[in-house]
DNA sequence: GAACCCCTTCAAGATTTTGTGAACGAAACT
DNA sequence: AGTTTCGTTCACAAAATCTTGAAGGGGTTC
């Protein structure tokens, strides 16, 4: 697996590189627009990471013009929080999906393979866990295959739990991915969407609330 | 766990205090080098962490100090980026390991419960003794393989015995290194966790009690 | 501009965890 | 054996945290 890193802030570039090394991935990295287009238009990847906000050339173009040269692999751009409709161009422009900086390695790693399995045809974008099922281009939601209307913020805790499963995600940390830096620390909005979550997919049992520390969303059904 | 934050910025120092609190430890922290010499010789620490470049004591100095004086406890030195020379002078002052900053808040927590660890003799972040388990970066306890759930003190107090296997440890240093410094000391607390923990644990039998001394964690499984 | 949807906050209530004091029991000392 | 000291356990009180329903506000749609 090959992939290829447009990316100019250095320390996030070779921290990106490491551990897409450390994955098993051979990583190329641009340091800006001209370069990645450079790199793009010369080789064939299994994926690219680009950084919307460029310097020389803007992401965007880059994305806008490997695809006009009919180059297919999948882009994942990393956007800037709260630059909203960045992500929008970037998906407009081509790009197959987005992450938002600052992000979990992680979360980028899990959707950069879903995003490979995916372009060479062996799965779909659905994360499955169970009974429950996940459509992440469609955002769409699966209860013993039937569809459950989430509202936008239930969809985004429910996936964010799910791109970490088994791991314990405090309350600070999901409000710090799903909504702007300065959100009210103690508010407690979580809280009641995963309420409204558990309610709606219920009988799914998968979060698990983990007192004083945050919630787990459990892959395997308990014994 | 107690652990101790000597950064002048005030910011950075609340951040910090909080990431970790939210961890489980208890913190202490210091403004300048001065307060942190003086925290530092005043309690024990499970680590320490010291920022580089303060007003009124250099961090350089206070770690040296210290260290002069045989306080073992690990330190994990913040550097300035690009300030190479700090890295290499800090590491030569006695610290441990060092994290450059800007840094990523998972990283520092990763590293800090490395020497943590490490510190205590073990190499892996899987403290194993016999059939009990215990993943310190999951906060998850395993008795032959089957999951146990403990509250946050009952782990809290798991874990202390467990880095400090075949020592005797008072009930005092307990307390004073899973408390805040005005924690009652003459209550009873520490004896109730014991006894739930043991319940709990059950039939693991390494928490031996040492009359009159405190509790002394035996690694192996007994004969 | 009315109706609707979704997000957010508040606060009461439920639940779980933590801490206390007292009773009980086991070892150590005489 | 009696006494003292220290550890264990229990039941309850107190504190912390989570859950939930209700209601207000902002934005969007028709």
């Amino acid at each position: 697996m090959r992939v290829l890193i447009v990316e100019d802030e250095e320390a996030l570039r070779e921290q990106l590189s490491q551990a897409l090394k450390s994955q098993g991935f051979v990583v190329d990295s641009a340091k800006d627009g001209e370069e990645g287009l450079y790199f793009g238009r010369e080789y064939d990847y299994d994926a690219v990471i680009v950084d919307l906000g460029l310097p020389k050339v803007d992401g965007i173009d880059v994305i806008a013009t490997l695809r006009k040269e009919a180059r297919a692999f999948p882009i994942l751009v990393l956007t800037a929080r709260g630059h909203w409709q960045d992500k929008v161009e970037g998906l407009e422009a081509g790009a197959d999906d987005y992450v938002a900086k600052p992000f979990q390695m992680e979360e980028l790693l899990a959707r950069l393979n879903a995003l490979i399995r995916r372009a060479a045809g062996y799965a779909s974008p659905i994360l499955a866990q169970g009974a429950l099922q996940l459509n992440t281009a469609k955002k769409e939601v699966r209860v013993n295959d039937k569809a459950v209307e989430l509202t936008a913020y239930e969809y985004k805790v429910l996936e964010y739990l799910m791109l970490n499963p088994d791991r314990v995600v405090s309350k600070i940390e999901l409000t710090d991915h799903l909504y702007e830096q300065d959100f009210d620390r103690d508010s407690n909005v979580i809280e009641v969407f995963v309420g409204r979550l558990r309610k709606k997919i219920s009988p799914i049992d998968q979060i698990r609330t983990v007192r004083g520390q945050g919630y787990r969303f459990v892959a395997e059904s308990p014994a």
